[in-house]
RNA sequence: GCCGCGUUGGUCAAUCGGUUAAGACGCCUCCCUUUCACGGAGGAAUGACGAGUUCGAUUCUCGUACGUGGUACCA
């Protein structure tokens, strides 16, 4: 029925992330990792992570360990990468620099690429002379290359020399003229090009390594790629990539392209950057980055206390959607629903609030035992003392509706394990008299002989003392929570004092008495 | 400048020619709660603009505007 489907039809999927290790994962790149896992996973297919370090001016050190961890974090591992052998390695750009010029020669053998022997210093003076205001950015194309130093230009004899003296060359595509380059995208349709606009890029550098247009082409073939996904901002070179999988005679073999639509910054305009986490206050780095060239870490959502499957979550929503109200999704549930049918081509405003909301949602979805494995290590590390699993189980179901972050699980449980270290006396202060504090000490001399120290028991004595010194409930209860827990917050107040004993409750009361 | 892509409430979004134009986040009000949350019930708020096609356009076509991406020996 679509003939034209069939040789994908009948293949096993396999789907790439493909990022640079240059610094922190950003949310875009994860959103397109895990667009493409997914994609991967419902049809049973292979999800692979090459690393395309071929720019080795911008190669950070522990980038690609960072990126594989992050993936790790999410729950998105590729199946096979640097880390992960399989059929296909190496899976680093870098280290599949021998395989990518035999393509290169083989384009100009067949007149689609050719040598470049210009210097920066000519294509910055052809630039220069041909700039106007019509035209800011001359291109390398049909209309100059004939101006320039290359292998179209000089005869066999010149270029055969020019390489014999290992004259420093680039390998560029020929772009062909007066030629309309279609191709379709998974989520845009049918796109077209005027081949007479697109430049002729270079494939090969001086180097020696591919530039990301050859080798994209070269290792999605090479590794059998079905679907790639990818960033709108490689729309525009996408043509280039079509010649290139024509003119290398692998044209039935092309990917499904997918051109993800951009995540953008919350308030005004353009794409979503570090530097507008920075400046709005939230990550978009999956997990803390440390900048070797810097020394400066940027947060990370991990960190700053997200869970792995709200992330995914909240991410597999900016730009997709189900079609149905339901908004939370578990990693399986993604994969069994996931279609690119239903992503958008629009791009999305990133939403801190709706982030957090998703984790908060998460928080409540997850078991109190996966909560507590998460929340021990956060407690641990400021410096609480957990000496009793079964005590913060119960601190953690006492609080857990109260927090969005992991993080906020410190603020609304250390006074359970530790007194508090101010006391927001302020809230307290103006309203107090000598009957309050008659009050507080009559409670303790009550709760003194309590055989069973209780939430319910103590509330009752509690009670008792306020009516027969008629004073009102609310105007006790605010100074005794504030004197266990230090601020205007927190679970039922005797509830608090039951779980943290007698004795610190009074130590409390008493504390906080002397400074009244 | 040129080229590509996009445009439903403040944000994420449903709708695939006929609906009172879903739902969620956020915001506001009320209830619950003598704290903070959770929860519950309500509320305000939307098809960029202009043509055309059609009995009928948010939905299809074209134009305009706006936004965004690209225009490197970076990816």
């Amino acid at each position: 029925m679509f003939p034209y489907l069939c040789h994908h039809m009948n293949k096993e999927v396999r789907t790439r992330f493909a990022p640079s290790p240059t610094g922190g994962l950003h949310l875009g790149g994860v959103r397109t990792a895990l667009y493409s896992y997914l994609y991967a996973k419902k049809h049973a297919g292979t999800f692979v992570l090459r690393v395309e370090d071929t720019d080795q001016t911008r190669y950070v050190e522990g980038a690609e360990k960072y990126i594989l961890d992050c993936l790790d974090w999410c729950g998105i591992a590729p199946d096979e990468s640097p880390l992960k052998s399989g059929p296909y390695a190496p899976y680093r750009q870098s280290e599949r620099k021998p395989m990518y010029k035999q393509y290169a020669l083989q384009l100009i053998e067949n007149g689609h690429a050719y040598y470049a022997f210009d210097t920066p210093e000519d294509l910055e003076k052809m630039r220069m002379d041909l700039k106007s205001e019509k035209n800011p950015s001359p291109q390398y194309d049909h209309s100059t290359r004939m101006q320039m130093k290359n292998s179209l230009t000089l005869t066999t004899e010149e270029v055969n020399e020019l390489l014999a003296k290992n004259t420093p060359y680039v390998v560029r595509i020929k772009m062909p003229s007066n030629e309309t380059i279609s191709f379709t995208d998974m989520i845009r349709g049918e796109i077209n090009n005027d081949s007479n606009l697109v430049d002729d890029k270079v494939l090969l550098k001086g180097d020696g390594m591919p530039t990301y247009h050859l080798a994209v082409v070269v290792d999605d073939y090479l590794m059998k790629i079905t679907h790639a996904f990818r960033g709108e901002e490689w729309l525009p070179s996408a043509p280039v990539h079509i010649k290139l999988w024509d003119y290398l005679g692998w044209k039935n073999e092309m990917p499904q392209w997918a051109h993800l639509p951009l995540i953008l910054k919350p308030d005004g305009n353009g794409k979503l950057s570090k530097r507008d986490g920075d400046r709005l206050g939230f990550p978009v780095f999956a997990m803390n980055w440390f900048d070797p060239k810097t020394n400066e870490t940027t947060i990370g959502f991990k960190e700053i206390g997200f869970l792995p499957e709200a992330f995914i979550n909240l991410l597999a929503m900016l730009g997709w959607h189900s079609g149905e109200e339901k908004e939370l999704f578990s990693k399986d549930e993604l994969i069994a629903v996931f279609s690119m049918e239903r992503v958008h081509k629009g791009g999305a405003k990133f939403d801190y609030e709706k982030a957090k909301w998703f984790n908060h949602e998460w928080l409540k979805a997850i078991s109190e035992d996966r909560c507590m494995m998460s929340v021990k290590p956060i407690l641990e590390s400021k410096g609480i003392v957990i000496q009793d699993d079964a005590y913060l189980l119960k601190v953690i179901r006492a609080v857990k509706d109260r927090c969005t972050l992991l993080n906020d699980f410190y603020t609304q449980s250390v006074y359970f394990f530790e007194t508090p270290k101010s006391f927001d006396i302020d809230a307290i202060k103006p309203k107090w008299n000598d009957d309050k504090t008659a009050f507080f000490h009559e409670l303790m001399s009550q709760c003194a002989t309590i055989k069973n120290w209780n939430a319910v028991e103590l509330e009752t004595i509690f009670k008792d003392i306020a009516t027969a010194k008629n004073i009102k409930m609310g105007e006790l209860q605010m100074p005794f929570r504030i004197m266990l827990v230090g601020g205007k917050f927190g679970p039922g107040v005797f509830e608090i004092a039951e779980m943290i004993g007698k004795e610190s409750t009074f130590e409390r009361v008493k504390l906080v008495l002397g400074m009244l």
